[in-house]
DNA sequence: CTAAGTAAGTATCCATGGAAACTATTTTTT
DNA sequence: AAAAAATAGTTTCCATGGATACTTACTTAG
């Protein structure tokens, strides 16, 4: 099969993954209050430990509209702190809370034992090469979108 | 890298590239007025030829409920028919008309164009083992979600 | 040093899509 | 053949997220 032909079709599986995975997040975060998307804001924000909206904009790709109700949200529900800062008057810094990781942490959980599920079904030679594929992909898209 | 170290990253980097694919989709498809949910069931119509509601759902895994309201969309739009069915009196036969061809036609070629864009960054043997590679998780997460 | 331009976030509008309850029909059970 | 269960689709409710315009603060040009 030629590029011309494979390329169409892998759009349409990465298309269709995504939404799987993405509905399939929904579903074990709901007992959170989270989806899917909220999720990974919330954990990079974990991850960085200190962060500022604009760089979830940055690293996520997302609208910065859509992460400051995010925020707004997570802020509610008592998972990260805003703090003002003093050198940009216009933003301020987001960290999670002790109760932020806790939930953090059972989340992570929840995940690990679902990717052991899943990933028994696939060899660690493939899962490399999977790996390898879809950085590329990432990197081609980012630049080519 | 064994298993469990590249599981949750390869689950991290679909999602990422499934949004970036869906959103890019919603940017093409916009002057259709259509976005890219509704194009692929559109699409799934068109090669079809002539189906119901619940094949689409079943082929695309998604909610009755959403279905139900693209396809009202679609026919709104004049680029399907819906014509009752003998057989079974609660479902109908959805079909394209020659208007929607047209713009199926039409999308197909800006699609073209930009697979033709993005696939030139990967060479052949790697565009196939990425096929093979999405075909094998595809399957295993509909066995597994 | 002020005015124009840019940047970080927010508010608002609106189509979308998931969930659940509902209707109408068909199939299965007894 | 009547009652129960299953199926196809629809309706309604509501959180979501993209787009745009706006506010406030910061930066740069003249």
């Amino acid at each position: 099969m030629d590029n011309l032909q494979s390329a169409p079709i892998i759009i349409g599986k990465l298309l269709n993954i995504g939404g799987m995975l993405q509905r399939h997040g929904n579903r074990i975060l709901q007992p959170f209050g989270l989806n899917q998307q909220q999720f990974s804001i919330f954990f990079e924000i974990a991850k960085a430990g200190k962060v500022k909206q604009k760089d979830m904009v940055n690293r996520l790709l997302l609208e910065k509209a859509h992460v400051s109700k995010v925020v707004k949200k997570l802020h509610g529900m008592g998972l990260i702190t805003i703090t003002a800062s003093d050198e940009d008057k216009r933003s301020a810094w987001l960290a999670p809370t002790q109760e932020g990781k806790q939930i953090l942490n059972k989340c992570r959980g929840i995940f690990k034992e679902w990717n052991k599920q899943w990933s028994k079904a696939v060899d660690d030679i493939e899962l490399n090469s999977i790996l390898e594929n879809l950085s590329h992909l990432q990197a081609v898209f980012e630049d080519k979108i």
